[in-house]
Order: C-alpha cells, then structure tokens, then sequence
DNA sequence: TAGCTGCCGTACCGTACGGTACGGTTCGAA
DNA sequence: TTCGAACCGTACCGTACGGTACGGCAGCTA
C-alpha cells in the first residue's frame, strides 16, 4: 500500500472538536448544508479561525469525516478459546457490528458525502471512509477466519474471498438502497431485522465455509 | 407498490436526446460539471431551450438519468426449458449482467449523481437508479428463481431472501468500493476478473439454495 | 415578400458561497 | 497595568452559477 494517510492520532481541541461536532451535525441534517457561514454561525466561532485551523472547507470535511469515521470503532470481540461456539458467536458479533454501523444515520451521512467528493476526482474521503468502514471490519475478521481454519473449524482457501463473501452476505443490497434513499427501508424496518438477518447470514456464511462434520 | 414513477417511455427527440447525451457525459467526466452553461456548450444549444425542454436544472438531471438508466436494460435471459444446467446458465448470466452493469463507468456515474442528490432530501433520482438497477433484476430474476423452485431445482422459503443473497454474493463490496473511489479496483482489474467471480457466486448460491440431490 | 415559430448565442441579473480583512473583546503573562 | 495572542462577529470581495431577456437567424407558411 503506498498512499498512507492520516489515519493518525491528528489530535483536536475540545474546542475544535465542538466545531467538527456542529459541521458533522450540518452533515446529516442536510447533506449539502456544509457552508462554512453555517458552520461558523452553529459552532459560534469566526470564520477566519475555521480556515486558520482547516485551511479550506475541503480540509474542514476531511476533519470531520475523519474525526467521526475514527470515533465508529465497533467493540472488540471478545477473542476466547475458539470453540466452535465462541467462533460462531464472533462471527454473529461482526455481522451485527457491520449492520448497525452501515444502517446508522452517521454511516450513510459520512458515506454519502464520501461518495460525492469521489464523484469530483477526490478520493481522499472515500479511502477514509473504506479504511475506517469495510476495512476497519476486515482487518479485525481475517485473523479470527484464519484462526478458525487452524482449528479446522472453517474451511477456504483465501481469507480474502471468504471475508468478502461475509460482507455480501450481510450487507446485501442494505446499504445501497439506503444510500439512495430508498424510503421503504425505514429506519425501524431495518434496525428491527438486524438480529434475524445477523442469524440468517451467518448461517449462511458457515453453510459455505463451516467445516463439514463428516469429512476426515 | 405506493409510488408510480415515470419510468414511462417519456418520448425525447433526437436533438433533445444529443443533449441528453451531452449532459451524461459531462457527468461522466466531471461529476459536479454538470452546469447549465456547460451542457448548452458542448451541445450547442442555448440555455434559454433547456429551461424550456426540461424546467430546471433538477429536470435536467432527473431526464438524463432516467433516459440513461432506462438504456441499461441488459440483455434478456433465454429462458428455456428449464433443466439444471439452464437454470444454471440463467443464474450466472444474471450474475455476469449484474456484475457489468455495476463495474460500468456510466452506472458508477449515475450511482454517485443520485447518492449526491440523496443527501439532499431528494429521492427521485435514487428511485429511478433503484427501478432500473437492482430492482429491475429482482423483478427478471424472481420469476426465474421461482420456476426453479418449482421444477424442484431449488429450494427456499422467500423468494424476495433468495433475490437478496443472490445480490450480496455477487456485488460484495464490489460497488460501494467504486463508488468510493477505490484505486485499487481498476476497471480492468475487475472486468478481469468477473468470470472467475460470476462462476464463484453462482457455485455459492447453489450452495445455498440448490436442491439437496441426495434428499426426499 | 411578409410574418410567424423555434432556436442559437450572448449578455445580463441576483444570489449563494468560499475566502479575506478588520475592529472589538477576552484572557493570560510579565 | 500593559501587551499580545487568540478568537468572535461582521462586513466585504470575487466568482460561479442558476435563471431570464433579447437580438438575430433560419425555415416554414401564405
């Protein structure tokens, strides 16, 4: 990987961080409404100390995509003996962490706004946004996939694929929908089935990639 | 189904659909290029006649990406006798056309356009990208899975649940990373590849779905 | 030829917004 | 008490862009 970003510490001030609040606030409330007027007037600071310490509305963004992305740390997993119960129950964790984090309302904001700077050649936000999103999930998953193997609970050949197929298993067709405002997924609607569609997809998932039982 | 969009024939005349074409491929290159005066130049039109063809510039946007999105109808499926292999054979074409659709530059574009337009409590343009997208296969390939079902080749209890497996196996996170902007997915990088992963997916679904042989 | 319609090109207007400048205030340090 | 740094509020500038107006031209009809 060559480009390294700033998934650093890049510490903010209480105060600077009350400013990222108001703007990521201006984000969700309405998606285009990130003017620098507005964010000045929410945060009741100056303008002129907006761009002293973001330098431009473009670094005021990426402040607070990457202020906001680094805070959706899901839990840790607890990573226990690895029997095949604590394995599936793991796998369930990450299912139900990756589902209430892409169905909340931070998550489609941060993508959305994402996605539109992607649509004019900048694609720093994305890479923030994928680092701390998919990849973030990924980089937790493969160990335990690859540990599962080791004790011939799981079986596949590339810990790539089989995270892949796990996400495709439990995102679906959820996120884009409601990256379109897709209205028929409702908040509720959502939130209401992610325990059965956590259950529904990992047993799916180990129906792929599970050990068979009789198998030498 | 509540809503009735005008997914109608919506008849353009020639020069209306040269500037139609104008306007996507402004959006192509440049996402937010997208300006009044930059379609009537490049189409050689004054301002004035596309406020009289299409209102506004939202008109503007939601002609485009519906008359673009309405072309993206991919080829019809034979749908033959349905034996295993045919079966078969239509699963993996929907997948292929799936995969192609979404990895094209033109659906990227489109995709990015009505996420933008999304964050903005507009969802007319997510709605027609849905219909013609995603949904449209749903509708062509629900018929399909059912048949299967019923000739015994395939075995589920929701045919919307199959559709929807269906979808995550093929797409993964395929599509959010492009609409991302993800530089470590090129074009060729994928085109490449979609064999490999239509064949992949279908195998997986069969797994999932494919009528136990050794069974009843 | 006269007149009408549809459209191009360009000029124009109003506004929204990114970015800058500056006066005034608070507050901590010497 | 004085100085300076940080910062708020506001006014200001330039530009980009959505939307409108208008002159001119081509083509059709009578």
């Amino acid at each position: 990987m060559a480009v390294t970003i700033k998934v650093n510490e890049e510490v903010f001030t209480p105060r600077q961080q009350a400013v990222l609040t108001a703007a990521l606030d201006l984000l969700v409330e309405n998606g285009d409404g990130l003017t620098m007027t507005a964010v000045a007037r929410r945060a009741s600071c100056s303008k002129e100390t907006l761009y002293k310490w973001f330098g431009d509305r473009d670094g005021l963004l990426t402040a607070t995509v990457q202020w906001q992305a680094a805070k959706v740390r899901m839990p840790q997993v607890t990573r226990t003996g690895l029997t095949a119960k604590t394995l599936r129950l793991s796998i369930e964790q990450f299912a139900r962490d990756l589902l209430t984090v892409i169905t909340g309302e931070v998550s489609i904001t941060l993508n959305r706004t994402a996605v539109t700077h992607a649509a004019q050649e900048k694609d720093s936000l994305g890479i923030i946004v994928l680092e701390n999103g998919p990849l973030a999930i990924r980089r937790r998953l493969k160990p335990i996939l690859e540990a599962g193997r080791d004790a011939r609970l799981l079986r596949f050949d590339s810990s790539e694929d089989a995270y892949r197929t796990f996400f495709g298993l439990v995102v679906r067709d959820v996120q884009i929908r409601l990256l379109l405002g897709d209205k028929s997924l409702t908040q509720s609607n959502v939130t209401d089935n992610i325990e059965a569609d956590v259950k529904a997809a990992t047993d799916q998932f180990f129906a792929l990639y599970g050990a068979k039982v009789s198998n030498s």
